[in-house]
RNA sequence: GGCUGGGUGGCAGAGUGGUUAUGCAGCGGACUGCAAAUCCGUGUACGCCGGUUCGAUUCCGACCCCAGCCUCCA
């Protein structure tokens, strides 16, 4: 029984869906103004591995992520580019999309985007006008009344009382309170905007994830994800326009993850010390940064350093080169690892414990032949699956592309080298072997001699 | 200050009221021309102080320290 970590609550549950058989999830995903950086391949690598996992425990998903493509800051980029807000946000839905496709992220379902939903924006603003949660202020604005709203502050565990004594949140004359958020922004001149009925403009941000969620999956649906700094105020606000503009209750399970850090410090837009996909990726394969961040679990802070990458490099090529010397086709997979592994992922997606399995299973195809050997290594693929991991051929993987292909041997050349250190080894010429052996290792390839020859991987 | 989450062996990272994952690194051994890979063996680690208990790293309380949110942020 799957059990997952509800922020609402602030416990573990059993899951169970609304409607048996069937989940729908919905995650905030990125504002397209610049690259992903690591903290966004956090949340599309956790929350994929949710979805494949779901998927594989025999639910019919529907996985919604959005994309927010109307802000302040994109019209700020736009400007600064002298571009308009849709080329430059079409260039990063691409960018993104590119990212999340090498690191192996599955497409979600559906993408909406916030500006191919106005109208469903302008129809809930509307409502909670009408069921008195909503203004219309005196500059055009329309703002949540936060006071109509009795259960505002429980997913963050906040008090009113103690937000408006924190008081860091800006003086705004026309809100009846400072706590109240915007919901639609009048547009100022040279401002990209939507016609309304409260005049052109367009939406707040938070308005957007009710509004295309309900749109997408309903009033009320299983799951909803983001990183842990969505909760407050991002996610409470969704609650206070979801609830107040249905009537029913939102969301069942709230699934936030941790954040990835640098040097102990989040890593953030705001603090300038991220590190975008594309520049780790110059470095590291995909598998690994995958590897690294399902080797953590979802809601543990997570470290990014080189030497995290190195050992997430180094326990995949393990998991690989047991694989290597193992043929799986007509294995057969094995229930007790199977069940090993789902115990595991079973306790709110326990992907390290999950993790132990594979190397469990590593060390025992290492050391197995035969049937008993194809059996492990089917399991190990099998389960690899449901994690998107070791996938690819182990050759591949070990001899994968080299960090700077200016300076790299090809595979030829390797061969090569390794054919005359062959025959020197025949002669029983070593120093000539063992010459070519630190050349090749100059090189970053590692040479392993075996009873059927020599083979060899990039270090 | 308020609210969350956390402090595990050299490093990473799970977990548990008593037999103490997993990976990397280290050490000893096997294999090897030598290596590499692999295999075998090897490490009584749970922030501090009290309490509950036959027994606590695991439960309770105090304390110290760290991170996050309270402002845009995944």
């Amino acid at each position: 029984m799957l059990q997952i970590y509800n922020s609402l609550t602030r416990k573990k549950s059993a899951f169970e869906p609304l409607t048996p058989g069937q989940v729908n999830m919905y995650v905030c995903g990125m504002t397209v103004y610049d690259y992903c950086h690591l903290g966004h391949a956090r949340v599309m690598l956790v929350f994929d591995m949710v979805a494949r996992y779901l998927r594989y425990s025999g639910y019919d998903v529907n996985y919604v992520r959005n994309i927010t493509d109307i802000d302040d800051k994109i019209i700020t980029r736009a400007r600064e580019n002298g571009e308009t807000i849709g080329e430059l946000t079409a260039r990063f839905v691409a960018a993104m999309h590119e990212d999340a496709d090498a690191l192996g992220v599955e497409r979600p379902d559906q993408e909406p985007a916030a500006t191919a939903h106005i109208d469903d924006i302008t129809k809930m603003i509307e409502q909670l006008i009408a069921r008195g949660h909503a203004y219309v202020a005196d500059n055009g604005d329309v703002y949540y009344d936060i006071t109509s709203f009795e259960d505002y502050g429980r997913l963050s565990g906040k008090h009113l009382d103690e937000l408006r004594a924190g008081a860091r949140v800006e003086v705004q004359e026309s809100k009846q309170d400072p706590l109240d958020f915007v919901l639609w922004k009048a547009a100022k001149p040279d401002e990209p905007s939507w016609a309304s009925p409260w005049g052109p403009g367009r939406p707040g941000w938070h308005i957007e994830c009710s509004a295309m969620s309900t749109h997408c999956l309903g009033d009320y649906f299983d799951i909803h994800g983001g990183g842990m700094d969505l909760q407050f105020p991002h996610h409470e606000n969704e609650i206070a326009q979801s609830v107040g503009a249905t009537g029913q209750p939102f969301v069942k399970t709230w699934m936030h993850n941790g954040f990835v850090r640098v040097d102990d410090e989040k890593m953030s837009k705001s603090l300038g010390n991220f590190f975008t996909v594309r520049d780790v990726l110059k470095q590291y394969r995909p598998e690994i940064v995958r590897f690294f961040i399902l080797a953590s679990h979802y809601r543990s802070p997570l470290n990014y350093s080189g030497e995290n990458l190195e050992h997430a490099k180094a326990s995949l090529t393990r998991l690989y080169t047991a694989l290597r010397h193992a043929d799986a086709s007509g294995g057969e997979i094995l229930d007790d690892e199977v069940e090993r592994f789902r115990a595991a992922m079973d306790d709110d997606f326990n992907t390290p414990d999950a993790l132990a399995v594979f190397f469990d299973l590593a060390g025992r195809i290492n050391r197995a032949s035969g049937q008993e050997q194809a059996d492990l290594a089917a399991t190990l693929k099998h389960l690899g699956a449901v994690l998107g991991l070791c996938q690819s051929e182990p050759e591949a993987f070990l001899q994968g592309t080299p960090q700077r292909a200016d300076d790299a041997l090809d595979s030829a050349a390797i061969e090569a080298l390794i054919q005359q250190r062959s025959e020197a080894r025949q002669r029983k010429d070593f120093a000539e072997s063992d010459r070519i052996r630190d050349e090749l290792a100059a090189q970053g390839i590692q040479l392993e001699d075996t009873a059927s020859g020599t083979t060899w991987r990039r270090g």
